[in-house]
DNA sequence: GTGAAAGCGCTAACAT
DNA sequence: ATGTTAGCGCTTTCAC
């Protein structure tokens, strides 16, 4: 109730000054202190339940030690494992995590991003696929480090930690190909966002790669990564191309619009059409067919893309690496053996 | 790059004490302050892009403008909605949202909590069933309030913006009863979470309330909120009352694992056996068949919780009203007239 | 209506 | 090895 202990009480009980129990508290500059005076203030912090005071501490030495994470969407199922591995990251280091939600149709997307600023967030995690604008000159006049995650830009020279899609796809493609599939398609995601134009790359690499033909007639880009605009997309595509036999998607939500798509057409997906997603959300391994789906490391990309926010802190030099996680391929009922 | 211009700056560029411009840049205390000084200041303010340093501030009101969140599980795609509600609502006051994650099976779920006070949050949003421990004496001994939103428990004397169970089930019960089923059984949460036992209570009211039998024997508690614990308390049920033709879950993932359970007894989701699920998660409108389900609105109760917290934390004698949000019913394939 | 001065709790440069 | 002192940037008494 009353007041909260501060570092002078600590002080008093342990019979040194401030500065000393200061000293004697920080990692840092405890060698400093005799041993005996050390366990002395440790002992007093301890029996009166200190905890130093945040602000204080951050006013003098000019750290929030908290990070921040822009999301574009929250409610997307996505970015709660990303969330979870950034939060637990930081956590080791002591660090805590301020969330902001940069909901789509947002009025003002920035505002988020400079609210987290003028909190002198010490590091900042961006999940959103950043445009080029001033923004980012603002962020990197403030110095403050930077990383993304999941997304990048073409600009940038800033860390990311993403998904290696062109593994991704490759995981679809070969094991389409193994199944005997010759005639593949592609739901392309928007070309606007990085991994809508990745995917697509690297699955017309892959296609080459393996020698099947992928002459542009095989694709159909989507509005948007939800499902209407897969189903859209994916009609279109097997109007123009009704001989393929399998479509790999550029994520879950195309794939159940294709799904769709496919038994409109009255064909069946996995026996007639096989279906490849991506993401492995929650739930689409219960669809009927389950559905095989290329799974990203969430988790540890949050993870990651802390751990090297934490590097880059501390150090004058941050690395601007790009890393790539390795993607699995959890396969289900929505491929199968091309149809004889 | 330089220095950030800080309240000394804008003081000396509007020709006024530093305690003045203070005065004049703060909304309850302009009044004081004569009209073309405010507008001075302002404008010097606005000039150098001032932005007050919060760390400052805080020290010396003792707020930090921050609150917390403690979520159970970042990564299950229910807490999105909660969390992007409370971010919302917070932001509209000039408050940031602290998110702190415990994972099931963490060490020390309490650390979490602790942490979250040492950084001297004004506020707390305790999304975990809270247990009936040292941890609230703590945190009501801090005088720092709390809501608790989606679970409540026992023993407490805490405001909490909850769904109505009570009426979710009975949009429910009363739907399957209209298509004609009478025969209607129950997979049932854990009863140690307030969810579980809430809905378990409400359907065991209202099949009185409507005049069906309800005895127990048509009732099965799943070990967990989760798919497998559904299948297996499903199977159970149907075995001991084969002659149910319609199943509540108590949610969305205990709905699915019934799906499974009735194929496995061959059976057809929809057409033999009804199922209704809680929460609408998202994908499942596209199960095959569509999950009929308890929609909640999580975004407004996460919302709502923010309010309530802003609420009290400016008041002296906080309300502990729970608030119980109306829920509906999203209809689906996987609900049906009663086989004849 | 405005200025002067103190102080929130801590750390760090300087002195001893 | 410890104490003294100053100050991070702000708000808020208290004077005038």
């Amino acid at each position: 109730m009353g007041q909260r202990t501060t570092l002078k009480d600590v002080a008093r009980e342990a019979g040194v000054h401030t500065s000393t129990a200061s000293r004697a508290l920080n990692d840092l500059t405890r060698s400093v202190v005799n041993a005996d005076t050390v366990a002395r203030v440790l002992e007093a912090a301890d029996r009166l339940g200190y905890a130093p005071h945040p602000l204080a501490r951050g006013l003098r030495t000019n750290q929030t030690m908290t990070a921040g994470i822009v999301i574009p969407d929250v409610e997307n199922p996505l970015f709660g494992p990303i969330i979870a591995g950034v939060e637990s990251a930081l956590g080791e280091d002591g660090y805590s995590l301020l969330i902001a939600n940069t909901e789509r149709h947002h009025p003002d997307p920035d505002s988020v991003i400079r609210t987290l600023v003028e909190r002198r967030v010490d590091g900042l995690i961006l999940a959103t696929a950043t445009r080029d604008d001033a923004l980012l000159e603002l962020l990197m006049s403030r110095d403050i480090p930077i990383v993304l995650v999941n997304r990048t830009t073409e600009r940038v020279d800033l860390p990311a930690i993403l998904g290696d899609d062109y593994a991704g796809i490759g995981l679809a493609v070969e094991h389409l190909e193994a199944l005997g599939h010759v005639a593949i398609g592609h739901v392309a995601g928007p070309q606007s966002l990085s991994t809508g134009r990745e995917r697509h790359d690297a699955f017309m690499a892959w296609m080459n790669k393996l020698g099947l033909v992928a002459d542009g007639s095989n694709v159909e880009e989507a509005d948007w990564f939800q499902v209407d605009p897969g189903y859209v997309a994916a009609r279109k595509l097997m109007q123009r191309r009704p001989d393929l036999t399998a479509i790999v998607a550029a994520n879950d939500l195309l794939a159940l619009g294709t799904y769709k798509a496919i038994r409109d057409m009255g064909q069946r997906v996995g026996d007639d059409i096989s279906v490849t997603g991506y993401n492995d959300m929650p739930l689409v391994d219960l669809m009927e067919p389950g559905l095989t789906s290329v799974r990203v490391p969430y988790r540890e990309m949050g993870a990651e893309a802390a751990r090297r926010l934490l590097l880059n802190m501390r150090s004058s030099s941050p690395e601007v690496t790009e890393v790539r996680l390795t993607p699995k391929l959890a396969i289900r009922g929505s491929t199968g053996l091309v149809a004889t």
